[in-house]
DNA sequence: AGCACGCCGACT
DNA sequence: GTCGGCGTGCTC
């Protein structure tokens, strides 16, 4: 049941029932006194419970389980792996309207000729109604049975008459699903207007399409520009011409439209789209055309790794290293490209991971030649690697946080009708409202944040809270002027704008990019020319090459040199790559400037001499010789509470309640970075273990106990298996 | 998560 | 003597 309870119940059969009911179906059952939707998950021959205790099924829900074998069992291992409920997993993988207890296929309305209706037809009826006439004729010629979708083909007022029609005893309405698509197969695979792949891409192409009907991982490889989609594509297209489906996952449907347009022109066939976005409605919509098998591609955000594609015979992650495979608001914070390379095992069938920049784990596992890499160099008709230079802050003019270099270099590249993409990592016109004469910063009430300038709404915002207020005129403390202090999109767009006045500019963050057409809107007067700079945050690192942007500048690097999280230098790494990556065409190559302080520092050194290959390999080093993943395992275990000491005791009291584990270190509890947010305190504790099997032991009889801890109750925790954030 | 039970303080 | 606050425990 859907209820945060550790473990399944155990319930006896429906009362009358005949045999087993099949994992995956639902079932209504008595919960206290309530009744409640839950899904059979498994058959046991013993309970520990009573037998007095156990309460039988009320009613069955489905003929047919909604979820098939292997995707029970991919729950019961995720559940097993990030220990959390299986009810949990269970939830993400459902549409709401299923759990709710929607039908498994679409009910569909069909309008049915009766005896009288054919008798009427065979004398002629009804001699003057038109409509009338229309509706019993195209009933009668499709053999007396049409679903209302079609008849709606008759024109306005097919209802009116099929009424009247149902009074005269002619025809009656009744719903049931729709008949199945004839043949699923037509114009599956087709690749029209397609270039021919490259060498390199029609090695990778080879290789995974060798490897169809058995399990493989593929590490795709290749800079924006360098044709990863083509290579999905093709691969795409082998897989349905063999009449299988495809599951791809993207990191997120917004910023990435036109890998689906890409899908939709390339390969006629239905595709069904998941994601965030979506209403109640239309994701149920989705997850029937999947688990009906009319759709042959899904492409989907994180969840979607659970979306029932029938006959899947290739996965496809692309963007493997962003980190929204992983985030989870609430429920189980499991890692969706995780469970695809799992769900291909499952499946017997390869699994592509696709990135300009692969995450280390990924990486890693490569080494170990788990994965297989494939690497897509830029094609030879295509820009050669953008030139990357440092700009030492120390040494230049500032105006608004662009140095006198940057500046020149904008100038220089607009004056040769060069496009230039302006990325910053902070949204708002400041990150700091200060008083001139006290000193006082704006700061949020809720968290230990600072507000920050929303200019051009005239507000203060909490970026961890959503907390809003107006602006202030003067200082509330001493009353004297107060200014904006610091650099954010906002005021990046403002300064260029009056110092390029003549160069059209466009802005794209999540102030004023709101939805997916937004996005869209940004990137098409950035394709078309019509803007000539874009200013952004790390939307802009997402989605498209932008073949007209001939500099690239980042403002600030420097907030990743200098984290206590060990990713952040990866992080960085793949955003200044991937920012770099967005620009150049083959007359023309990009040029990228990054601003910092530190331009000694061997991160931007090597990725300036040796690309990410470089910055990977001595990064990879590092986390080895520090012992951090992958070269170990983490688990975080978070907590908050409304007292400021709670978390930290509850956390405290986890602490000795694992004891003095073998082969695991735990470190902590600490505060965490931003401790108070939206008025509750945040502490975590770290455990880190060399070996999985150990790190996994202590959990196993660990997270069990800490429910019962006191304090439990007045605090929220949740444990992180594979935590990406340790700050 | 709900929803009960149960034990204390504020009213008729 | 009763209403209702939320702390605690249970749901197969």
């Amino acid at each position: 049941v859907d209820r945060p309870l550790p473990a399944p119940l155990d319930y006896l059969p429906p009362a009358g029932h005949v045999g087993a009911i099949a994992a995956g179906s639902r079932v209504q059952v008595p919960f206290g006194r309530q009744q409640l939707i839950g899904m059979v998950v498994g058959h046991a021959a013993t309970s520990s419970l009573a037998a007095d205790k156990l309460k039988p099924i009320t009613s069955l829900l489905d003929t047919e389980p909604l979820l098939d074998a292997g995707l029970i069992e991919l729950l019961d291992r995720a559940a097993d792996y990030y220990h959390h409920p299986l009810a949990e997993l269970i939830d993400a993988a459902l549409p709401r309207r299923l759990r709710e207890g929607a039908p498994v296929e679409a009910l569909e309305e069909y309008l049915q000729l009766t005896a009288a209706g054919v008798a009427a037809v065979a004398a002629g009826e009804p001699r003057r109604a038109q409509r009338q006439r229309a509706v019993l004729t195209a009933l009668h010629a499709a053999g007396g049975d049409l679903p209302v979708t079609e008849l709606a083909a008759q024109g306005a007022g097919w209802r009116a008459a099929a009424t009247q029609l149902a009074r005269h005893g002619w025809l009656q309405s009744h719903w049931r699903t729709l008949a199945p698509v004839a043949n699923p197969e037509t114009a599956a695979g087709s690749v029209p207007l397609a270039p021919p792949p490259s060498p390199a891409q029609a090695l990778a192409i080879e290789a995974i399409d060798a490897a169809h009907g058995r399990f493989d991982c593929f590490v795709l490889q290749g800079l924006p520009g360098s044709g990863k989609t083509e290579v999905y594509l093709r691969c795409a297209a082998a897989a349905l011409a063999r009449g299988g489906a495809v599951l791809v996952l993207v990191p997120e449907i917004g910023l990435t439209p036109q890998l689906v347009g890409r899908f939709r022109d390339r390969l006629a066939v239905p595709i069904a789209v998941l994601h965030s976005g979506l209403s109640d409605a239309e994701r149920l919509t989705a997850w029937r055309e999947a688990r009906s098998g009319r759709a042959r591609i899904v492409i989907g955000t994180r969840s979607a790794v659970f979306a029932p594609v029938q006959n899947m015979q290739l996965l496809i992650v692309d963007e493997e290293h962003d980190s929204s495979f992983k985030q989870q608001e609430g429920g189980c914070p499991y890692s969706a490209r995780d469970l695809a390379v799992w769900r291909a095992q499952q499946q017997n069938a390869p699994v592509v991971l696709g990135s300009a920049t692969p995450s280390l784990e990924t990486l890693h596992n490569a080494d170990l030649e788990k994965y297989r890499l494939l690497q897509l160099p830029r094609r030879e008709d295509q820009a050669p690697p953008p030139t990357l230079a440092l700009i030492d802050l120390r040494t230049q003019a500032m105006r608004a946080g662009l140095s006198g270099a940057v500046l020149q270099g904008i100038e220089r590249h607009l004056g040769t009708d060069g496009q230039v993409l302006v990325y910053l990592n902070r949204r708002g016109y400041a990150p700091t409202f200060l008083c001139t004469s006290c000193g006082w910063i704006a700061p949020c009430g809720q968290c230990d944040a600072r507000l920050t300038v929303h200019q051009n709404a005239g507000q203060l915002r909490c970026h961890y809270c959503g907390h809003e207020q107006a602006l202030p005129a003067c200082c509330p403390r001493c009353g004297f002027a107060v200014k904006p202090v610091g650099q954010g999109t906002e005021r990046v767009a403002e300064t260029l704008r009056e110092l390029f006045p003549q160069h059209p500019l466009v802005r794209l963050d999540r102030d004023v990019a709101r939805s997916g057409a937004d996005v869209d809107a940004v990137f098409q007067a950035v394709l078309s020319g019509a803007a000539r700079i874009l200013v952004g945050t790390q939307m802009l690192t997402k989605g498209h090459h932008f073949p007209g942007v001939t500099l690239v500048v980042v403002l600030n690097a420097d907030q990743g040199l200098f984290s206590t999280d060990f990713r952040a230098a990866e992080r960085l790494a793949q955003t200044i790559v991937q920012v770099a990556g967005r620009a150049g065409r083959a007359a023309r190559p990009g040029e990228v400037l990054i601003q910092t302080d530190y331009p000694d520092h061997p991160l931007l050194q090597q990725l300036l001499a040796g690309g990410y290959a470089a910055f990977a390999a001595s990064a990879l080093a590092e986390r080895e010789a520090a012992s951090w993943p992958p070269f170990s395992k983490l688990a975080l275990l978070r907590a908050s509470s409304r007292a400021p000491h709670a978390a930290l005791d509850f956390l405290q009291a986890a602490r000795t309640a694992a004891g003095a584990p073998d082969a695991v270190r735990i470190l902590g509890p600490v505060a965490a970075t931003m401790a108070r947010r939206a008025g509750r305190y945040h502490a975590q504790l770290l455990l880190e273990s060399t070996g999985r099997g150990a790190l996994h032991r202590l959990l196993d009889q660990w997270r069990p106990l800490l429910g019962e801890l006191p304090g439990a109750r007045n605090v929220r925790f949740g444990l992180d298996v594979d935590p990406l954030d340790t700050q």
